[in-house]
DNA sequence: GGTTACATGTAACTAGTTACATGATTAG
DNA sequence: CTAATCATGTAACTAGTTACATGTAACC
């Protein structure tokens, strides 16, 4: 998950650590998507040993480092230089970037076949601007398939109920079918807009 | 969350690990309930330690053990008992059942303030029948709260979002919305039903 | 000059998982 | 007699968390 979550966002624009997690929390994920510092770190540094990543500068808090991330720092940070304040050797702030190794890592990540959690899959989507239609197509269906199993063995369990059913039980059920089949549709949606972006070049083949 | 589980499905009825698991995988909470032998064995073990639960028989297999589940391993038992074929002492099936320690932790878990994740959230739910009115009204607004914090903050977002949004990234969202204002229609109408069953024996007082 | 936000990191813990080991019972 | 299902358990691992430790920069 979180590994998926650094690449990803390191694919769009060099970031350091503390950054990274504020963005990872503004990524709409099924309910929530921050992940602490205590795992992010020791994530950045295994993907480092890996070559996934790499330090791209190790600037000190005041040499516009974090492209503008909608925080003042950075504009604050050049009116001190502009006007010769002291840049007292801050501590650094080490900003990384994606390697070759990481990016093929990334597309490994985005396509592997096996399903994916609910939070896994919604950082796949968010993240769908690097995978050509194909894949995304592929991944579409695949959590399509998934979601319609779970219908599925919903439904079996209500045929072949024999006991009446607590009432609480009953709308945490009715709840479920209704959340599931929302996600069936928006799916649907999705699958739809990728299939008409995959077969583009069609003329009328009569 | 697994010893709710476990302390829920037991006030109901007593049972043995095996089946609480398969009882388990029946309760629909948002996306799939089912845990491992590996967590739930274990976990048993810890509430009896603790006293929540006891081992209520440890019948072999041809004791007529577990009511009822569906299965028909009971009835070929008792076929087995009524014509003397040989019980040939089994490894036993260890029955558990809620001791009143267990009980009052049940109650102090479902009544638990600190918000729950989605799944223990689901769970609790589950299990209302075994709180009054009272307590289920608080759980469901704490909820609700919680949701349409989630909303704002959403929202929030959206308001001060300077640059263009990914299509995708557009789409999780959107979908996110509909999900938690689906969440809290949901909601809305499980305290509007636990506020008319709390406030009774309301005559006109005029 | 103190509080808040930025920034990185480690250690201990939590709550589960998979894989393995073992054995009984049921069904064909 | 053999395969599937029932039944209980342990060990190693996974993927995160919280709490702690440390220090800088910005704000008022």
């Amino acid at each position: 998950m979180i590994e998926l979550a650094i690449l990803g966002l390191l694919k769009e624009q060099d970031l350091h650590g503390y950054e990274l997690r504020k963005r990872l929390g503004e990524l709409p994920g099924v309910r929530a998507t921050v992940v602490s510092f205590g795992s992010l770190y020791p994530a950045l540094n295994r993907l480092e040993r890996a070559g996934c990543v790499k330090t791209v500068e190790a600037k000190t808090l005041t040499g516009r480092p974090a492209p503008s991330s909608g925080s003042l720092a950075g504009e604050l940070a050049a009116f001190r230089v502009r006007h010769n304040l002291p840049r007292p050797a801050g501590r650094s702030k080490k900003v990384y970037g994606l390697t070759p190794v990481g990016e093929s890592h990334l597309v490994e990540l985005l396509t592997d076949p096996q399903p994916s959690d609910d939070r896994t899959f919604a950082l796949k989507v968010a993240f769908f601007r690097h995978l050509d239609p194909r894949d995304r197509l592929a991944l579409l269906e695949r959590r399509r398939a998934e979601i319609q199993r779970r219908v599925d063995e919903t439904e079996h369990r209500a045929a072949g109920r024999d006991r009446v059913l607590d009432r609480y039980v009953r709308s945490l059920t009715e709840r479920d079918a209704a959340s599931l089949s929302q996600d069936l549709a928006w799916l649907d949606g999705l699958i739809a807009s990728e299939r008409q972006a995959a077969a583009p070049p069609q003329e009328n083949p009569s």
